[in-house]
DNA sequence: GCTGACCGCCATAACGTTACCGAATTCGAC
DNA sequence: GTCGAATTCGGTAACGTTATGGCGGTCAGC
């Protein structure tokens, strides 16, 4: 409703010089922009965010793609934090933040190739990478300023903030063996999951420094759901040699596997040792004996904004990447 | 990039025609309307979004304010599933959705100015509602479209989409009675909060129904995080006569109070009856014996952006209102 | 053959903002 | 007293889109 031209009318000025006077502008006398502060404030003035972005080019909002798991809404919990980080900092940072989530028929690259297209966002939050993520050339060709949550295994340099998934694995396999596990499974997504491949990686490594030979069958893909996790485990414990530890992908993953020890009168803790990454501090609250280790998702939030807005103010400056580390729980 | 001038140019013809072609306007000709969407097509056109959003006065795209309870991200799960929903809603309506996250420390009624101000969303999303909420009567007189995700008790009309929690109440009790409890315990959020209001009247309909008083000191307020529920039913389990039954706020409520249950190595399901609300399928596959009933979060987050952009499209039309029923797992 | 209706298209203006150039005034310096 | 620089402001144009009035041409009706 109030716009540039009404305080400019009712001032006697140019709307040229409102303009200025609103941003500090050098070439206003300190006391017309007292005088344009003040009208602005009493008539209410907040800045036509799409006039501006016309004329700028510059938005004022990013757009987080987040990936649902599932069609039917059970995704992985850690999202929730990740998403309020987000929109606190961005809005901190004078950003309003869209969300756009996609369902597994969605293609991740059209999803992208839409946002360059609509180009109504500033910046691209993007997540879940893949090994070879085609996104991150797209968009480094389109110059198209982006912070990704996850990396890939690429040769090219560009913005993300990742969780550090390799050294998370690795304790969380050290830890169920200082309780005597020989026999560990580890649950992971989809296989071209870059986190996932980081997982299986330290899980490697922590067995190899252990001399214990990797069982391809205790490693379960497709771990998002607490179906696919109960299934799953549920067939291992029935095997003829099932594992003695186990460590989860998420809070989900490990509800599942809970389920399905349950379900056989097992006790985690004793029959079959558990870790499992926390972010939500679900885990820590179950009664039952399990190693945790959580990640602050809220602080990822505000990190891949804080990496963002610095891409957008400068695109050419040096790429930021930052690795998150976990937190374990002290072993009791 | 691309954008009409560009086509127009390529076709030799006017922008205005091109304008009118791309939304199939009746006074250009088929051949015409063809070429142009052919060229559109090769050159991967996408009308701008604040070119149309300054000139129409509409932004396509809607906000959701959602407030988180704590300041350190524990928020109902729920909300994840409803974002999901929402979001994906808003996208099949050509519709984005810019969430707006709000922490304890902010106040409702001036996050709601804000947005009014900034003008910058066609709709509004507002959740969390209190008995006598400014935000409605606010939103009325401005014009705003909004929806609410509750209701109020004030006696204006204004759409909304509603869990029935009287009712999900008065039958968790009820469940509870069942099992031959009769000292039910309750678990609530703010008083002032009118989904936790319904839900004490539901609960007070059951008890009313068995001839049971209310003890006011079975009820709990503020059982937003699983701390504050472990904290608040471990002394009533300490307490000289304990609950035998309780009803939960939600998935955190239900860890908190299972927290208290193992600390004290009493059993659910046998030492203490509990039932609560589980909208993420998390309580169900606890392996515990826990009385749950879900209500789809996804569903509620597509009713709201339904009931929203009906609301845009027709703003003097009827005020649609629905209220959602919970859904019982069978009791065993 | 003239009138009027209609079809298909165009030119212009406007939404609210900012970038750019230019103009008016003041002031100090010589 | 003249000149140039600095200060302070205004006018114009432009971002991409759509609404509006209008304009030439065709065609049916009398």
């Amino acid at each position: 409703m109030a716009n540039l031209k009404q305080i400019a009318a009712e001032l006697s000025l140019s709307v040229t010089t409102v303009s200025r006077a609103l941003k500090d502008g050098p070439e206003v006398q300190p006391s017309t922009i007292a005088r344009v502060k003040e009208a602005a404030k009493r008539v209410g003035y907040l800045p036509n965010h799409h006039g501006r972005a016309l004329k700028t080019g510059r938005t004022q909002t990013l757009t987080a793609v987040l990936p649902m798991e599932t069609r039917d809404h059970l995704s992985d919990l850690l999202k929730l934090p990740l998403i309020e980080g987000m929109t606190l900092a961005a809005r901190q940072a004078g950003y309003s933040l869209s969300i756009y989530s996609t369902t597994p028929d969605d293609d991740p690259v059209e999803s992208v190739q839409r946002q360059l297209q609509a180009r109504s966002a500033d910046g691209l939050v993007i997540t879940r990478l893949v090994s070879a993520d085609p996104r991150v050339k797209l968009l480094l060709d389109k110059r198209m300023p982006f912070v990704a949550f996850g990396r890939t295994d690429m040769d090219i340099a560009y913005p993300y903030v990742d969780v550090d998934n390799e050294q998370i694995a690795y304790e969380a396999t050290r830890r169920l063996m200082d309780k005597g596990c020989r026999r560990i499974a580890l649950q992971l997504l989809v296989p071209e999951d870059q986190a996932s491949a980081m997982r299986l990686s330290g899980y490697g490594r922590a067995m190899a420094e252990a001399g214990i030979p990797i069982d391809p069958s205790l490693i379960g893909h497709g771990m998002f759901t607490m179906e696919s996790s109960a299934g799953w485990f549920d067939r291992l414990l029935a095997s003829s040699d099932p594992p003695t530890g186990l460590a989860c992908a998420n809070e989900l993953g490990l509800l599942g596997a809970l389920h399905a020890l349950g379900k056989r009168g097992l006790t985690p803790g004793r029959d079959v040792h558990i870790v499992t990454r926390d972010s939500t501090r679900l885990a820590r609250f179950l009664p039952a004996k399990i190693g945790v280790h959580s990640v602050d998702m809220a602080g990822v939030g505000r990190k891949l904004i804080e990496v963002l807005e610095s891409r957008i103010i400068n695109p050419l400056g040096p790429v930021e990447t930052v690795l998150v580390q976990g937190r374990f729980e002290p072993a009791e």
